[in-house]
RNA sequence: GUGAGUAUAGCUCAGUUGGUUAGAGCGCCGGAUUGUGAUUCCGGAGGUCGUCGGUUCAAGCCCGAUUAUUCACCCCA
């Protein structure tokens, strides 16, 4: 059979691992600096679990394992006759993949809550599932990683994954744009132009602002029956910057107010700090998800410093007041924030911006030039691994340019050369693969190069 | 789920209004060089033109279906 992999997924080279990692690293070493622990969660969670929490779209986007053994024994036959096909997938499917960490992480908290010490700050790095049709930046299955605190409403957290969002990104090296909303302004807007009960439709047309326009938002709002004052007027508050001309509008909505009162509390906080990024109130940002109550984040490679780039956005967060609620525990509020590893990976390929030392791995490479030699450059290798030094031998004495070829394709930095003439003598030759350059060196001298 | 594009050597792609034996660059293998890779020179292998069907004297090229893939919409990281 011809082989071939799932749409929406990749296999990845030793190159691409490298990357990976360098990026997995990076988040993660500065999750753990701000108190962050680590936790997994099964890639499978029960159907039920999942299925409800991410509104109708998601879940079509779910994937659904079909149960083992005669799993049409049990089949609802009656809805597959009529053709519900909705109906029938429990009576098929008792299990799911992963959509996010979110929903899992909230069912890990409800279930260990008696041996979790709250506020719980836990990180998570995972990969999840979407049955989504891949395209630019998209794929069905990728990592996430997430940070998240459950069990206090502390503003300090907001301020804090603000800091982490810069770190991350300052220590990657790209540039980002770090933006900051509040639901409760969007839910003060929604009150100050009387359309609460329109509130969804409101936030899903404002969250495409910078895709179809403010014409289209507006478009989008008529469609989905908001009156058209309502919409003027919201298109009139969107041109607000900052918090200051936005506080007299909303001043008559108590939510409005303290979304308000939120956001200035983040910005005191970080008063002080030196950030690398830029951190901006967007009242724009909506972010489809309506689990969200309080602060919302976005993050987006800056298009000032990186004009031609194409890429959504690279991350996103907030606080859900009451996510673990759905699972029996209520009143515990929890804010969180995910990078999008894989959109980050490929906006540093697209930008370069991967130091090219971290793809070395290998320092030296043994050759062994006869049967003769290539036991004792055996024994020479272990030495030089005692060391610490990462080394391999090519594993028979044949010709020299074969194995020069492999040590050339494998990218080692040095090649040793064994042959009876370094035997005899104890000098081994050390080759420096970039310049050329070569030594006859005793394997001390050798291991004391290396170890630099 | 909806729409558009693409499918030719291991990879990236040419291929004329349909007309002899389908090409290039890179990569791969061998040699120049039996103790030196990357650079240079010489030689070589490698294709059911995604798949199935149709039109035609003749199809890589035209038509239909199908699969894969890319991009966009919806939604999202």
């Amino acid at each position: 059979m011809k082989p071939s992999i799932l749409k929406g997924t990749r296999d990845f080279t030793p190159e691409q691992v490298i990357k990976r990692n360098y990026i997995f690293d990076t988040i993660k070493r500065v999750f753990i600096k701000y108190g962050f622990q680590p936790i997994e969660t099964p890639a499978m969670e029960n159907l039920e679990t999942l299925t409800g929490k991410y509104g109708e779209e998601g879940d079509k986007l779910l994937f659904k394992v079909l149960n083992n053994g005669n799993f049409l024994e049990k089949a609802d036959k009656n809805a597959i006759e009529n053709g519900d096909y909705k109906k029938a997938v429990p009576s098929l499917s008792k299990r799911g993949l992963r959509y996010d960490l979110t929903v899992p992480f909230a069912r890990f908290v409800v279930m260990n809550q008696h041996d979790l010490a709250f506020p719980f700050k836990r990180y998570q790095i995972q990969p999840v599932w979407r049955a989504d049709n891949p395209q630019k930046g998209r794929y069905q299955e990728f990592y996430q990683c997430d940070v998240d605190v459950v069990g206090s409403d502390s503003l300090v957290y907001e301020a804090e994954l603000s800091q982490i969002y810069d770190e991350v990104f300052a220590a990657l090296g790209v540039q980002v744009v770090i933006s900051i909303n509040n639901r409760k302004i969007l839910a003060g807007l929604a009150e100050a132009v009387g359309i609460e009960d329109h509130f969804m439709d409101m936030t899903i047309a404002i969250d495409k602002l910078d895709k179809i326009g403010l014409e289209g938002v507006q478009k989008e709002m008529l469609e989905r029956g908001i009156p058209r004052a309502a919409s003027d007027k919201i298109a009139q508050i969107l041109e607000v910057q900052t918090l200051e001309v936005l506080k007299p509008l909303l001043q008559d909505s108590k939510t409005g107010r303290k979304g308000i009162e939120e956001l200035e509390t983040v910005f005191s906080l970080l008063e002080g700090y030196n950030m690398h990024n830029t951190l901006v109130f967007d009242i724009t940002l909506a972010r489809g998800l309506n689990y969200y109550t309080g602060c919302i984040f976005e993050v987006k490679a800056n298009t000032k410093v990186y004009p031609n780039l194409k890429m959504g956005s690279i991350g996103g967060g907030g606080r859900y007041d009451d996510l673990t609620s759905v699972f029996g525990l209520n009143n515990v509020s929890g804010v969180g924030i995910s990078f999008g590893a894989e959109r980050v990976y490929d906006v540093m390929e697209e930008l370069n911006l991967f130091p090219t030392a971290a793809e070395q791995q290998l320092k030296v490479m043994f050759i062994a030039l006869d049967e003769s030699t290539f036991p004792y450059a055996f024994r020479a290798l272990n030495q030089v691994r005692s060391a610490g030094i990462n080394a391999e031998i090519y594993p028979e004495p044949s010709k020299m340019k074969k194995q020069m070829k492999y040590a050339n394709a494998r990218n080692v930095p040095f090649v040793i050369l064994v042959g009876t003439e370094e035997m005899a003598s104890g000098k081994l030759g050390l080759k420096n693969m970039a310049s050329g350059e070569q030594k006859n060196l005793t394997l001390e001298e050798i291991v004391g190069q290396l170890s630099n």
